[in-house]
DNA sequence: TATGAATGAGAATTCATTCAT
DNA sequence: GATGAATGAATTCTCATTCAT
């Protein structure tokens, strides 16, 4: 992450040899926004001050208006990287392991983890309406390629009942994140499967092979 | 809402009829409350201003600190009444209609629903530990009792798959409230019985009858 | 004090009969006053406020305004009343016995003696000029008695070190109330007398009888 | 004071030269430091606003937080000050001359001298009992030294004379700086000194050489 | 590119005062 | 006369953002 690579000037400088990879602009917007993917994810938008975020990325505050313009053009930045991520997941989704997929995203437990944290994003909002039509879109079209998957005769149905499966799994990063209710924060992602699997065959008729 | 009781005079005078029932503090103290509520629950803690709710209760700012100390007294208050709310219902909740009773909770439009707001206001938060253990254990006490009427063997997995309920009720309801998203933020208490139907007597096997 | 004397009327009211004494104008503008006068010499003007001092006296705030007009009119009568009991004191003074008169008045301990707080009252000020000329005109009036008492040649010296007499009592009231500096604060009137009888010797050359 | 230093253009444009040494940390907090305690030591702590002490140091609001945490916080930097002065005064304490120090810091006419006004602020309380307590420790501090200057054979009377004439000098500050009591106020140094040096000799036996 | 000083708008809260009963 | 509900003007503090270096 913070290796230094090749490409580094010769360590001529004598005054601070410590300090690797300073004036780097694609490192420091990067850093910036992995800060404040997490801290929008976990205490959303309103509550995080951008001092929060430049603190734990270790930058200074004024570069968040440089490179994304304002707090607002950050949350964005972080919402379409969640978006990449959702896109990137779904193409790998494999057809007949809905419930396989949505236990292993959902039931990570490492704090920094690309997709929980992607969903959590969805869910927050910034007040902007353009950036929610963004979090619709997704959402929306998370549901659709769902509930292709998933086959049926029914194609509004479908879609209406792979929704429901998309509310499941957000309600349960949801409350994996913010409460800790037991069991279901601790669960592991093994615990997890079995009731997602009996959820995801009767709610998504189509979607099971005999496996 | 705004009904006015017998005794009115006529409304004759179109400019100022002003508000009748001025100075009456338990009136004062309810349209506060209420109007609390649904911004805290709509928009959150964060982002809702005492002067917006007062604003919104017609009512001068400094009254919230009058009758609730402070905006967090506020928030305490809404969501003690949202457990009240919570508890109430669960005891009118019948035994073997669990789907039915999620499919009426999430399913109602009005705005001013007392139940789904109830549930909006769970799954906000303040930032402040105390309160957010009362959320927790209301949660914890919902998906307890309903792991109760689904009965099942093993108990510790029952209360895993009634949290995994209590997750796709919170998710409808969060989906349906701030997203836009389509068709389930239109779909009528019909149309989500059946799905959750299905939901329910895969996810709790023990909870259904025969119907 | 809040012994009800005979002319009350006949305990033929059977609802409050336990309240003595309501409804009694003289007596609310009275414990306004002690409250106000206590209050405002021990934390100043700013800091008290009229709800200390109504709920102090027992009585509801907007009697305040009421009996006094404002906030300050409380305070011009509260400092009316320190004048008056400086006044009266002064005429008591016993001629040759400035350092008595002063360790008296200093060393009082108990927590509502009027002069103490008399003395205390008129270092406090709300910032209303003509209030402030109060302040000044009995200051001043007390350190002239004080020379003339004290006699001597110059009459201009006797009015300056009159006043630096007057610092010294304003001085210890003011170190004995506020902060409890040892061992001046716990000092008795005795303990008080001796040195206050060398300074006044001292000063006021003209003062002493041969005692 | 407003001295402009070599560098500054020639003061031709009238209308706006602006400000130099913007953007100085070092200097903000200075002006902000000095504005808070001429006015703290005037007005009192409750009745001083920041915006007060803002505007007169010629400086955001907004600078008080960053710099000193809260109100409270500049409150007690400025007395932090004033203990420093006190402090550093006392070391240049002539052993035979607490009159004559007593006079020259007390007949400081100049409205910014800086012993006159940190005497002031020790007089004045936040309300804050940890400050307080510095209040008091200073002023006990101050109270012992002078004791042990004076000398004298019972050492516990010593110190209660060395507190009234703490008491005294603190009284006449108080009287010189808030009411414009005549003569006192407008009496110079040396006419301050003769009575002072009666005074000391009087209270604090020991401390006087035969002069 | 990066830094940190400075700014102004807006937040919650307090408080003296006025009004209606 | 007395009560307590209501009001509006402050006040302190926070925060996103801009400026100067």
């Amino acid at each position: 992450m913070t290796a230094s690579p090749a490409g580094d000037p010769p360590a001529t400088c004598d005054d601070a040899p410590i300090e690797r990879r300073r004036r780097d602009a694609g490192r420091t917007r990067h850093v910036l926004l992995e800060a404040a993917r997490a801290r929008f994810a976990r205490d959303g938008y309103a509550v995080t001050t951008v001092r929060d975020i430049a603190e734990e990325a270790g930058v200074n505050v004024a570069l968040i208006n440089r490179y994304f313009m304002s707090k607002e053009g950050l949350f964005e930045a972080c919402l379409t990287t969640a978006v990449t991520d959702v896109r990137r997941d779904e193409n790998g989704l494999p057809i007949d392991g809905i419930a396989e997929g949505i236990a292993s995203r959902v039931g990570s437990s490492t704090d920094d983890d690309r997709l929980r944290v992607a969903l959590l994003l969805l869910l927050r909002s910034s007040g902007d309406d353009r950036i929610d039509e963004l979090r619709r879109s997704v959402l929306s079209a998370v549901s659709e390629k769902m509930a292709a998957a998933a086959g049926g005769t029914d194609p509004d149905s479908a879609l209406l009942r792979a929704q429901i499966v998309l509310a499941t799994t957000l309600g349960i990063v949801t409350l994996r994140s913010s409460l800790g209710i037991q069991p279901l924060s601790s669960a592991t992602e093994q615990q997890l499967l079995e009731p997602l699997r009996d959820l995801v065959r009767a709610v998504l008729p189509g979607a099971e092979t005999p496996s």
